[in-house]
Order: C-alpha cells, then structure tokens, then sequence
DNA sequence: CGATTTGTACGTTCACATTTT
DNA sequence: AAAAATGTGAACGTACAAATC
C-alpha cells in the first residue's frame, strides 16, 4: 500500500494502476509508450521520479528502472541520474531521412543529394564497361569481400583519404550505411551504448535504436564534440564505441582540425573503445588531414563510400578494418550482404581507375564551393571550423520554435527544411538550428530562390530585435 | 557458504571460484565461452544444473540462470526445463556458407550454386540495357523501395510464385538473404524467439545469434515442420516468429506438400507468429502449391530472390509485406539498405519482361532434373516427400561419425561436402546427414566423379552390415 | 500419475554514483 | 562542502512450469 495520497500531487504522468497487468515492468513500458505516441506525454516533459512512481504504483523501484530502461533503448524517454527522465525530443516521430517523393512541389533544402548531373560522365563508364567481354565473370557468388582487382581499385580510393589499407583490411560493402549496419551487428550487442555528438544523422540514431544500441550524445564546442566530455561520459557510462563524422559532420557541418582529432583519438584509446569513422565526406576535407582511425588504427573501422563523391544510386563503400576485428566482420557480411555486387564495384573501379573518379570529384566541390558562396549571400557562417566546401549549412535559429510546425510552414511556403530537432539524440537544446541543404536543387538559381524565400519567413516570424545574425 | 563439499562429485563443468570478479554472471558467462571456444568442453556435453553450479560457487541461482541466458543467446549452448543445459552442437563453429576459395583443388558439393552456366543469357540483357538513354536515370537515391516499373516487374515475379501482391506491399531489396535481414531487425528484437525446422540454414542460424534472436528448433517428419510439435513449443515458449522455406527446405530438400502448409498456418494463426517465408526455391515446387503467406496473409512476410532462379550475383529480391508492418519494414530498408541499385533492378525487370526469366528457369530447372537423374544412380531418396528436382541431396549416414573429421576427411579424398551437424539448431541428433550439391560442378561428369568419390568414401568407412540405404 | 529435477521469469533488495541544492 | 534527490545495475528470493522418472 502506498504510505501517501498522491492524488494532490502534480505528476506529470499518473498510469492508471488498473491497467496494470503482469508482468509489471513490460505493462509500464508499454502504457508509456502509448502515452508517448500518442501525444498524452509532450516532447521533454519530465517523467516523475522512478521512487514515486514506485511509491505511487505500490511497486518496487526496480520495476520502474527497468520499464523505463526498455522506453530509454527504444529512444522513446532519456534519462540522467540525479536529474530526472524525460521525453525524448524526437519520441515516436520517424526522422529518417530518404529520398521518397514521387513529385516535388517545393524547393527542397532537406535532402543532401550529392550533385546527380555529373551522372551522365558515370553513365559514360557503365557503357564502356559494358562493351568489354568478362562481364559474365561479375555475375555469381565468388568473392563475397570484393576481388582482388575491385579491392586494388578501392585501396587506391583509401589511399587518397589517407588512409594506407593491407587488401585484407578492406571489404566492398553496399555503400556507408550498409557499412554501418554492418559494424554495428558484428562488433556490438543489443544494450551497447555508442557515444555520439549530440546532433547526429537520423539514419544512425533510428539504426541504433532498432538495433537496440544506446546513443549517449557528448557536448560539443565549435571544433567539434568536445574530448573531456566524452571521457566523463566514458567513465560514468560503460561506453564500447563512438561514432564520429569528422571531415564534415552531419548535420553541424564542422570540420574536426588535427589538435582536436588527436585529443579525441586519446580519450578513445585510453577508454579502449571501438571507433566508427564514417568518412564519407573526406573529399571535402583539407588533404593533409588524417583520418582519427590513422591515430588509433587497432581499433577504428574506416568508412568510405563513393555515394555523395561519384554517384549516389550505384551503392559501393568501401570499408578498413583491423585485423582483430576481421572475422567478425566478415561473418557478417557473409550473413546480412552475401556480397556486394561485383557488377557495381566493377564501375566504380573503373572510375577510379580512368581518372574519372578524380574529374568527378572536382566537379562536385566546385559547384559546392559556388553554392557556398552564393549561401554566404544570404547568410553567415559563424564558425570558423565549419567545412567551407560542406554540401549543407547549419543555421543558427534566433528564436525557439515548434520544430514540427516550423518544417510544416515553412513547406506551406515552398520550401523544405530540417529542424536541429530531428537530430538531437535524447536532449532537448536552449539553441536551434536548420541544417540547409545546399546540394538538392537543380540549379544556382533554384537556390538563390529557396535562400530568398528562407530568409524571407525568417523574417517574418523573428523578432525584429533579434534579427543581427541575417546579413543585409 | 556451500553446504556441502563438492569436490568428490563428478561435476562436467567446474568453473574456478577464484577466477570469478565481480559482475559474476559476466564472469560466469565469460569463463563457459572460453572454456567452449577452447575445446574443455566439447559438444553435447550436459553442464551440472544450474542449481548445483551456483551452490557450488555459493551464488544465488539466478546468478548463474543470467549467465546461461548469454550463453544460449550467443549459440553456445541451450537448455531444456526439466532435463538440463548442454552445449551446443555447433558451439564456436563458423557455419556459415559462402562461396570463398580462390582457388578449388577438389569437387564441390558443398556450395549451391545456381547453375551459373546461364549467365550468359543475363549478359544479353545487360549490354541490351546499356545502349538504351535512360541510365542515368537508374544512378540516383530516388525510389528506395524500387521504381513503379520495377516494382511493376516484381509483382509479375511475384505473381509466378502464386502471390498476388498490390505494389504498395512491395519491396526490392537486394537479394534473399538482406530481407531476412531487414525482416529480423524491423519486426522483430533482440530476446525474441522465432520457430525453425531443427535443420536449418546455416547462415540463418548465425544470422539470428548475431542479432540476439533465439531459434527454437522443432521437430520435423517426412512432411516438413511438425505442426503439433510448433504448437507446443508455441505455448511453452512466448514465441514471436517462425522461419519456412517450403518449397525446399534446406537442407533436408523437403517440398511440403498443401495439407501440411494448411495445418501449420493454423499454427501461425492460432499463435499469432510472424511467418517469415524465404521461397527462393518456389521455382522447384509445383505450380498449383499456394506459399503458405496466401494461408496467413496478414502476418506474412514473403521473400522472394532471383539469386538461385536467375542470376545470383546481381543482388536483387523481392519482399511482400501486409500493410500493418509496411511502416516498420520501410524503415527498416531506409536505415539499413538506405536503396536497392536500381542498375540491378533494371537488369532483373528487364530480365522478367523480356521473358528471358522463364527462359532462364526452364533451363536450370531441365538441368537439376539431369542431376538428380545421376545422383539416382548413385544413392536411394528415400523420402519422397523431397523435392525431386532440388538443388541439393539430404543423404542418410548409417553411421554415426565426428562431424568435423568427416568433412576433413572428404576434403582431402577430394570432395567438399557438408554433414548434417552445420545445420542444426540447439540439439544433436541420433541420425546423421550429408548436405550433397548437385549444382556447383561444372558439368555432369564431374559430379558422376564425385557421387562415385563419395560413395567409396562411404563404403570405407560403414560398416558393412549397415550398407544397405546405398544403391548398387 | 505423482514426486522430483531442472530451467524460467519476475519482482525485490541494496550499495553506489552522479547531479542538484 | 554536505545533504538530498535521483537513476543504475548486480545479486537475490520465489513462484511456477515443463520434463523426467
């Protein structure tokens, strides 16, 4: 029996003890969930103590623990010792990021599309290999990892990330997600916890939590997540791995500088945990720079993918692994990919072999660098380490906003956004931001007109004395 | 304190209490995992009860019940209520099937492949689709479920297999085993239980010990998976899922015919299972069988492939769904595959409408009936529910032998091939199998070479009043 | 068929670490 | 700097169910 009344208490979530039914934990977890997406419990409110919701249910603590611990690794509520549970900023709203319209009537700012009107030069390779006589050699199940000639073409494209890879360290994989996908299935366990920068790629945090892998989100400063953080968070938290994006972090768009990879590589050394480099955007990064896996090389998978520096439809990346880490996972490619199609590494070889791959990636940070400038029109970059070349931009917000409503409206007016909310792991922020993808229109002048159109409901809806960080 | 002394007791496993730190069921669970991956303790060895274990360790039960839980979820070993925990028959084995050797200085009747011989035909159809304009088309992150017109093509597929599908509940997804994949991480969590045939596709077994899933393997007799037997493990286990191939189940080649499919759909509806059914093999089964999906739509994952059927190396399936997973399935294909090349998918659709498919499948199924004309000259099928026209032989030893030994000894006689042990799920088994490819040699006298090869090496080593399931 | 053996699953206890006040 | 608030995670106790004898 309870000892108090709580009737006059303000609980911010009172589950109705009726419905509770056994097993008692699975039951509150799962009236949380419904209260949760079903809108009964807003974004970021604050869940009541587990002790009094204990003493409330007439149950012990433990049970409470441990029905939040299931909402926690489902994304749904995040907790901090001695503060409190709350909901999650992005509880029950799907934030993946796909490209998925079938007609566009809007301006799209949201997607990160990776300047498709250089296909027709990959168009150029396909054809030519096409004409030549082995191709029925790249048609059955030989060579899961990639063949020694593709694994050549893909050292060749490490080489140029700086990344010097043994044949037997690389694998051919499906493209960067898939290489994701499969480092976490081979090297982690449900219940795991990864340290990420606080704003993180959706794509990874809805992976994780269907992998039923925690994210704990590390603090960052304007050279990118900051090092004593992440150690404190190693520390009280048993933290196995990170995942960290530095030649252009998505969404922030900062580039990591060498003094603060090395701080990091430190503290992921000291703690021994796995690092996930998802390098992808290396090309956009100062060529002297070395990847953090080159600082901790016995404990780093490399990601590399040609999807946003070639092409983005073929799905081909490339992945270093060291040797400890080698069996499992190569089991599991051999159990989530079979391989990866020997048809499509052959044209990526190929472009990387004619030279064709290095033309490509000119072209396309050009254009970005042309992009830039144009943003720049519009609007500032306040910090210094963001990646000037950075297919996107991470707009700093003047004002709080309902992000839900703010990407609703400003796709009324003809342009689609994201909010900073969509990747925020757990936390809500006092700051906001959009990330403004500069790389999903057609042409320059499609985004002068969406820059326009932006700075425009910005306006609008800002307080006029807030508005210093607009340029003009 | 313990009561009593154990030390004159025969007990199989005797972790050192002294080596035990603190979290002891992690201790506990590590300390097994070594001593199984180290060989102290071999197959099928029963560990002392967990009662018994954790007096001797002077722990609480549960202590120890968590420590077994990793291990079982791990594959190590497995438990059964009343009778005892015992390791596993595969325990630290790699299993897993795949098409690895440069170089093969043997016969191999291990693999199956499907019947490359017939690339060719597909090379027609992709250089046809190189000299068309719309490439470049194919080369961008758009559609990641597949295009209308290649979803368009599946449906027709599908429509073959007897599965009538709305292009809404359609996915192209790459190949067979990545929908499995994608159906294990978007329905399905980590503890869960999914139902398999006690013999089971290898890379399916490691598949699920890798995402923490928990096969409960069931009994089977001449007709496939035993219904009654489901049933009751359905009740004694909260079992979430249930794993078919039933046009050829590998690798005991089973075609299930209608009845059996009838009554273990009651099953599925009864006890609300997701039915996951891989019909790669629907090609091989009678036109008129209806896939069990048609008995159970609504709980019903469909997987479909053109790996075996056509071609294998392209890398495409096809996934039908029922509308209450699509939600969780898109996502799963977002985060996970982010798309299927649509490069690929063109090649199959085109492949499908051209009618080059059935072309394709006339010819590999005229080519396994050659086959399997020749293994009858060699061994007896003596079940005759077995597909005749399989890609693969499930031959009865009459003899019990050391799996691993028995596969080692093949190999250096010359022939590869794999014993029944690699199959199973949790239990040994008094009989014992050999999984014999039909498809992986070149040419019909290379396999005659290796029936002959193998049927010596039986001879050999049986026991000669226990010849007589062998022809001749 | 009933007693015994054995594994399962849930809820509870408690020492502890962190954050806030 | 100390006390209070709050979440964490390991270990324990117990009722129960299945299999065996």
């Amino acid at each position: 029996m309870p000892v108090n009344s709580f009737e006059n208490y303000p609980m911010t979530w009172k589950p109705n003890r009726d419905q509770l039914t056994a097993p008692l934990y699975l039951s509150i977890a799962n009236l949380l969930e419904y209260d949760i997406i079903n809108g009964y419990l807003a974004p970021n409110t604050k869940l009541p103590p587990q002790r009094e919701l204990a003493d409330y249910l007439d149950i012990n603590l433990s049970t409470v623990t441990r029905a939040f611990k299931i909402g926690e690794l489902k994304g749904l509520i995040y907790a901090k010792t001695g503060k409190g549970t709350f909901v999650a900023s992005n509880a029950g709203a799907t934030i993946t990021i796909v490209d998925n319209e079938a007609e566009k009537n809007y301006l799209d700012m949201g997607l990160i599309k990776p300047f498709d009107q250089f296909n027709p030069l990959v168009v150029e390779t396909v054809k030519s290999i096409m004409s030549k006589g082995y191709i029925e050699k790249l048609l059955d199940y030989s060579h899961p990892l990639g063949s020694p000639y593709h694994k050549m073409a893909a050292r060749q494209w490490l080489q140029k990330c700086n990344i010097d890879a043994n044949i037997g360290n690389i694998a051919i994989t499906s493209g960067a997600q898939n290489s994701v996908t499969l480092t976490l299935i081979s090297l982690f366990h449900s219940g795991d916890k990864i340290a990420v920068d606080m704003y993180t790629y959706p794509n990874f945090i809805e992976l994780a939590s269907m992998l039923n892998i925690q994210l704990i989100p590390i603090r960052h400063d304007i050279f990118g997540m900051n090092p004593e953080e992440l150690d404190a968070q190693c520390k009280a938290n048993n933290i196995q791995g990170i995942y960290l994006t530095p030649s252009c972090h998505n969404p922030t768009a900062i580039l990591m500088n060498m003094s603060r990879r090395q701080e990091i590589a430190k503290v992921i050394s000291k703690n021994k945990l796995i690092l996930i480099e998802d390098d992808i955007f290396s090309f956009l990064a100062p060529q002297n720079y070395l990847p953090i896996t080159c600082l901790v090389p016995d404990q780093s998978i490399y990601i590399s993918s040609v999807s946003k520096s070639l092409c983005s439809g073929i799905r081909v990346g490339f992945m270093f692994y060291p040797e400890k880490y080698a069996s499992n996972i190569i089991r599991g490619i051999y159990n989530i990919n079979v391989k990866t199609p020997a048809l499509n590494a052959e044209i990526i070889s190929e472009l990387i072999n004619t030279g064709m791959a290095d033309k490509i990636v000119e072209n396309k940070i050009a254009i970005s660098k042309e992009r830039n400038e144009i943003y720049k029109k519009y609007f500032k970059i306040e910090n210094p380490n963001e990646n000037p070349i950075s297919f996107f931009r991470w707009l700093p917000l003047n004002q709080k906003f309902n992000a839900n409503e703010f990407e609703k409206n400003a796709l009324i007016q003809g342009i689609k956004l994201y909010h900073s909310n969509r990747f925020l792991v757990g936390h809500s922020e006092e700051k906001q931001f959009l990330r403004v993808s500069l790389s999903s229109m057609d042409d320059a002048n499609e985004l002068e007109e969406g820059l326009a159109l932006l700075k425009n409901i910005l306006f609008e809806t800002t307080d006029p004395s807030n508005i210093d960080s607009l340029i003009i």
